[in-house]
RNA sequence: GGGGGCAUAGCUCAGUUGGUUAGAGCGCAUGCUUCACAUGCAUGAGGUCACAGGUUCGAGCCCUGUUGUCCCCACCA
């Protein structure tokens, strides 16, 4: 065994122990009988894309669970995957193809899959390897993939089941059209900004007759789709219009003016122009008032041979021309600028288009119902719980979700057309000839599924379902899904509708929302503004322990949170305290044969040490199994930085460098003891170090990660002799304090003389205090009197301390002092008396706290005493 | 328009079902090259818990309102 280094240095062995944990299988998942599974599905990222800081807090977070619950002897699955991410695909590798002067079209659809096959080779392996430098325990030999075999089979299956149970329909319907993709979005998909735009305000001249109606519209261009112009019924400014007709500019159609309660009398100029085939709103009213609808626009953003002379012509070029032929034939009346938030593709960013056209829907109403009531029922909880009301608000409000995509790369619709019959057939699997005529003549779909359709299987795709396979039976449904806010409407909701149809329980049982990472002025991380943060690089610099524990201090659940290199360097910081403890404790064990805690002859500062790593145990379990990882690990960090470093390794100094042998193999013990449970509680935020270290621990063999978590053992939880140890620290630290209040050098070692009842503990914990107070000798007296003229002293809960300084002392300083000190317990006996006066606290309050509070009051008591003495003697 | 979050120390944030003297990290001040660690040790300063009411024996926490701020959804053509 190599000696451990002076200062801990994360690259010597990070890569190292995660081949070795690969190696032994420690992260491959058993359907073992014997044992509790445990299950965690990872959101899937993009295949294509790169690890950034929210995944490293998804992935932490996930894994410190994972980790926590593998130790506590469940047998765990966590089950890592990639999404084809069927639209940022396409458009990436299109991208890539124009680069190259190809157009996806040339390729065609079996060429281009080709090629996006080809990229998913290249970069699908990148996120995987990224994500095990984080640390991640997944298992690897059932890493799973949206567009593999399985996925696809349960593709097909949910497809066919809603399908003939009817849920899955084919319509014409105003959806979200990308022109830049080219394709269908679902209501998800489009992200609203406000954009800098005109109200054209324009005349609609009345046929046959004088007069006119002024519409104002943001997007003139589509007036050539106009079937008629709206007023509402009860507005009596345009009355008389209703049920005449007006002449739609620029072309030769007549529409009629028609009443509807959707239109604003307040807003623009009360009259609407109505296009249903390209807004939907309009579409409703197009439907109340059976008007035609006229599609104007081609796929591509372009006006179609219904746009009159403006075909051919890019929507805004069309625009452009339109209006000022409209201001040519002096129909303009106006324009104004106008602010309206306009919807974007999340992909390509283009302007979407509301467009009516013919694609597959979901219909959600059925499916939306039972989400809700799994939620209301507590089958699934979110964790916080206020995240439910999300939930509840997006489902409640849920429209039909369009699944059809006019994309290559992502799952293939299974409905087939007959072109014999005309027959539209759904199948699992390939159909040879029309079940209806017999033809052979059968056409597919040529659309593509919303890449959420796939996700939304996940946690049971990835597990052979529609196949009751061994996995599927064993570890599902899952235990808990982490994942973003951000997600809830794409993928929680989709998945639980789709688990509670397809597998009749809920996908999981607990759904843990976090929050983003932000930079350091609280700015979400983004592409754009250049501002994110690369998690490998951090991992490069510091070690993937230290961001993992960055990520995770000081975080609450749901909440947002920032990243900073500080808190990056603080959780390293901590880390290399860990190690030097860690060394410490080794360097000491070397040669000595260490005693198992049993054998050992227990010190008081080891039992109050013991029965503080007891407290640490049940309150980072607690945390941990509500999620609070932020909570556990504060406890954890205070209890091995405070406790452990700045107390117990120094009280166990007297004992390692004493002549006493059993006294040393006694603390080496305990050193030995709390420091292993300390790495077990450590390791599922820290697992590379600890795994390190733990190698290093003499008589320790084997994993830590296969190593049994630690459970409170109220035996060794001391609760009375770790009360009072804590006197003693009072004692030590009062004396540190009073040292420096009178500017005695730290390594002056004084004369303690000590006032106290206490004896008996005081001589048990001698060495401890002269120690680590910095005195030479204790003294018990009779009162402060005995230890001379110049003392400084001190009131403790165990006792009083006095000491002679000289001419150190200035008698006036240190008046000033004690009144100080005599104030405050003033203040605390105002308080408790106060409180105990209160006829209310003393009946209501629970007892124990009444009994607390008398004890403080008289602690309190007797300290104003104690001081009122001092200051007289002075 | 609907929904939700946040407001606690100079900064970033914790604060469990209401119950010790409201905490941490960073920063700041003072002093320490003590043989695990200066990526450290010791000591300390720093808070009317946004504001106004209310419930309660008791409120940072629960309720109502106000202000400020951020986010999500819907959206007036």
């Amino acid at each position: 065994m190599t000696e451990m280094q002076k200062t801990y240095n994360p690259k010597d062995f990070e890569d190292r122990i995660y081949a070795d944990w690969v190696k032994n299988g420690y992260f491959t998942a058993k359907a073992d009988p014997e044992k509790v599974p445990f299950t965690v599905m990872m959101p899937p990222p993009n295949v294509t894309g790169q690890l950034h800081m929210g995944h490293a807090m998804d992935e932490t977070m996930q894994d410190t669970i994972v980790r926590f619950k593998r130790m506590q002897g469940y047998s765990v699955l966590w089950l890592p995957g990639t999404d084809h991410a069927s639209i940022a695909t396409e458009v990436k590798v299109t991208e890539q193809l124009k680069k190259e002067g190809i157009a996806k079209e040339e390729l065609g659809r079996e060429g281009f899959l080709q090629r996006a096959w080809a990229w998913k080779e290249k970069y699908g392996g990148r996120i995987v390897e990224q994500l095990k430098k984080l640390g991640s325990s997944c298992d690897w030999t059932r890493l799973a993939f949206t567009m593999d075999e399985r996925c696809s089979n349960a593709v097909r299956e949910a497809f066919f089941r809603l399908y003939r149970k009817g849920l899955i329909y084919r319509g014409s319907r105003i959806i979200n059209w990308c022109p830049g993709c080219k394709t269908a979005l679902s209501d998800a998909e489009v992200e609203y900004s406000e954009d800098a735009g005109h109200f054209w305000y324009i005349r609609y001249p009345l046929e046959g007759e004088e007069g006119f109606l002024t519409v104002a519209t943001t997007r003139p261009e589509t007036m050539f789709g106009d079937t008629a112009v709206a007023v509402n019924p009860k507005d009596k400014r345009f009355a008389s219009f209703v049920g005449k007709n007006v002449r739609l500019p620029l072309t030769d159609r007549v529409i009629p003016v028609v009443a509807d309660e959707y239109v604003d009398p307040e807003f623009g100029t009360g009259a609407v122009k109505i296009t249903p085939a390209h807004d939907p709103n309009d579409f409703e009213v197009g439907m109340r008032h059976s008007l035609p609808v006229i599609r104007v626009m081609n796929d591509d953003g372009t006006m179609n041979e219904l746009a009159g002379k403006y075909a051919g012509l890019d929507r805004y070029e069309a625009r452009k021309q339109a209006v000022s032929d409209l201001e040519a034939q002096g129909l303009l009346v106006k324009v104004e600028a106008h602010a309206h938030n306009v919807g974007h593709c999340y992909r390509c960013h283009s302007t979407v288009e509301p467009i009516v056209s013919k694609q597959w829907f979901v219909r959600m109403a059925p499916l939306a119902k039972p989400a809700i009531d799994a939620v209301v029922k507590n089958k699934t909880k979110f964790v916080p719980d206020r995240f439910a009301k999300i939930y509840y608000n997006w489902l409640e409000n849920i429209r039909d979700w369009c699944i059809s995509r006019q994309l290559w790369w992502g799952h293939r619709i299974p409905v087939w057309y007959c072109a014999d019959c005309g027959e539209e057939i759904c199948s699992r699997s390939t159909p040879a000839v029309c079940p209806k005529c017999g033809g052979a003549h059968l056409t597919q779909d040529e659309d593509v599924l919303d890449t959420w359709f796939s996700s939304a299987l996940w946690p049971f795709s990835t597990l052979g379902w529609p196949q009751e396979t061994e996995d599927f039976k064993y570890f599902y449904p899952t235990d808990v899904l982490v994942t973003g806010y951000d997600i809830i409407p794409f993928w929680v909701m989709r998945m639980m509708f789709s688990g509670i149809e397809y597998t009749g329980k809920v996908p999981f049982r607990d759904v843990l929302i976090h929050g983003l990472v932000r930079d350091e002025q609280g700015r979400k991380m983004s592409k754009s503004l250049g501002n994110g943060i690369d998690p490998l690089e951090v991992i490069e610099k510091y070690g993937a322990d230290s961001l993992r524990l960055a990520l995770l201090t000081g975080v609450a659940p749901g909440n947002d949170t920032r990243y900073t290199d500080g808190k990056v360097e603080a959780s390293r910081n901590f880390i290399n305290k860990v190690w030097n403890a860690a060394r410490f404790v080794v360097m000491n064990a070397e040669g000595v044969d260490v005693p198992a805690l049993e054998e050992v002859k227990l010190q008081p500062a080891d039992r109050w040490i013991i029965a503080r790593l007891q407290m640490c145990i049940r309150e980072v379990t607690v945390a941990l199994q509500k999620y609070d990882l932020g909570i556990a690990a504060d406890k954890l960090t205070d209890f091995m930085w405070n406790d452990f470093c700045d107390w117990y390794i120094e009280l166990s100094k007297p004992a390692l460098y004493g002549e006493d042998a059993e006294k040393k193999r006694g603390a080496l013990g305990v050193l030995l003891f709390v420091l292993k449970n300390a790495l077990k509680l450590l390791h599922p935020f820290i697992p590379f170090v600890t795994e390190e270290i733990y190698g290093y621990l003499p008589g320790v063999s084997g994993s830590i990660m296969t190593a049994e978590y630690p459970r409170y053992n109220s035996r060794l939880s001391y609760k009375k002799e770790a009360k009072a140890f804590e006197g003693i620290i009072d004692v030590i630290k009062s004396v540190r304090a009073m040292k420096v209040a009178v500017n005695c050098p730290p390594a002056k070692k004084v004369h303690l003389f000590l006032v106290s009842e206490a004896k008996r503990l005081i001589n048990l914990n001698k060495g401890a205090i002269l120690r680590l107070a910095g005195a030479s000798e204790i003294d018990f007296v009779e009162s402060g009197a005995k230890a001379g003229e110049k003392t400084v002293s001190q009131v403790c809960e165990i006792c009083q301390i006095f000491i002679p300084l000289g001419e150190l002392v200035d008698i006036e300083e240190e008046r000033q002092r004690l009144q100080k000190e005599l104030d405050r317990v003033m203040n605390e006996i105002a308080r408790a008396g106060g409180k105990l006066a209160n006829a209310g606290f003393v009946a209501k309050a629970p007892k124990k706290l009444v009994d607390d509070e008398r004890a403080k009051l008289e602690k309190f008591l007797d300290m104003k005493a104690k001081l009122e003495k001092q200051l007289a003697e002075l």
